[in-house]
DNA sequence: TGGGTCATGTAACACGTTACATGATTTC
DNA sequence: GAAATCATGTAACGTGTTACATGACCCA
């Protein structure tokens, strides 16, 4: 259900393929609700026979041929009146380290699981960095907000960013407990 | 995959019913890796078969019956293995308000929903603070982490209160851009 | 007398994952 | 010469969601 309008939203920003879908669910919608190309796929094609979405065939000559895919008027409205809902589910994070964290008996291990996700972390901080700046594009901050008429696109990317942040410092703190253990142990 | 695991580390706490695991998975392990009582009693059922948990009959009189599973030692050690090799999978986050937020026009709604998301925070973190009481059971933090030769609960428990504190923090800042934008507007 | 708790479960469906297939083109 | 990119898709499977059913008990 909800799919369908992250598809929907990621149409905002403009006439899409599949392929380029898959990409922005790969990167920076992945952030809220990360998606498969075959899941985009699927709901491109329940979408366009909704008429909630219109796809125009492009053939192509030294690429394999594709579908362009545009909002309909009827796909705006159903995304609006979605936008302005309460939502019906909470945030649900899935995370596997967290798993193991809780199960965890052996601290080296624990130590080392845990400065891999620093890694990981520091690194979707840099590409964020990044999406930032391209979506800024030279401006400052309060020039960016105030120019842009959709600010959902720069409040979604600082979530992002923010979990990361804490992430980081959530480690941190991890890492110091696990030391703290090793001086008493 | 992973629900395996979370079931199998849950049941590291001691016997449990299925009923009580969903009530685990609703509460503590929802921060984490949530799933509903169906998906419990399904996995349950395949942990059974693969000897990676015992089940015992139990009859009650004004109750239904129910069967309390145990972790076998191969369960203990798929468990044990699991737990040290590093996530296949990265962290996943699925948040509707981020694809509404995403997608919103109008910044009254967005406004109205971001509230809602804060009460909806602090709640939690009330919740949560709750959890940490029980816990650490009137000992200071640092006692506790002394005496407790688990700690993975007490980690993954400060990983849940970091998210939500992060979560508002984003939020006041959703609302200042808002406020920001309203001001121009 | 209506709703919540205890306790399990079935059935149907929706959603998400994985592996594979095609095949030219571009890049290292 | 191998790998990545562009671009789509099928098939099979595994996971997660929703609705429903049972039935006694407890509480206001």
């Amino acid at each position: 259900m909800s799919l369908k309008y992250a598809v929907l939203a990621s149409l905002l920003e403009g006439e899409a393929s599949g392929y380029e879908l898959s990409k922005v669910f790969d990167v920076s919608f992945a952030n809220f609700w990360p998606a498969t190309p075959q899941q985009l796929y699927r709901e491109l094609e329940r979408l366009a026979q909704d008429g909630l979405v219109e796809a125009r065939f492009v053939q192509q000559e030294r690429r394999p041929n594709k579908r362009m895919f545009t909002l309909t008027p009827a796909g705006r409205e159903d995304l609006r009146a979605f936008a302005v809902e309460p939502p019906r589910r909470p945030t649900a994070v899935r995370d596997e380290l967290l798993i193991k964290l809780q199960a965890m008996e052996d601290p080296e291990a624990a130590h080392a699981l845990v400065e891999e996700r620093m890694t990981w972390a520091r690194g979707k901080l840099d590409r964020y960095e990044r999406v930032r700046d391209r979506l800024l594009d030279g401006r400052t901050e309060d020039e960016y907000l105030r120019e842009s008429d959709r600010v959902g696109p720069y409040l979604t990317l600082l979530r992002g960013i923010s979990f990361e942040e804490e992430n980081l410092r959530w480690c941190e703190r991890v890492l110091g407990v696990l030391k703290h253990r090793a001086a008493w142990g």
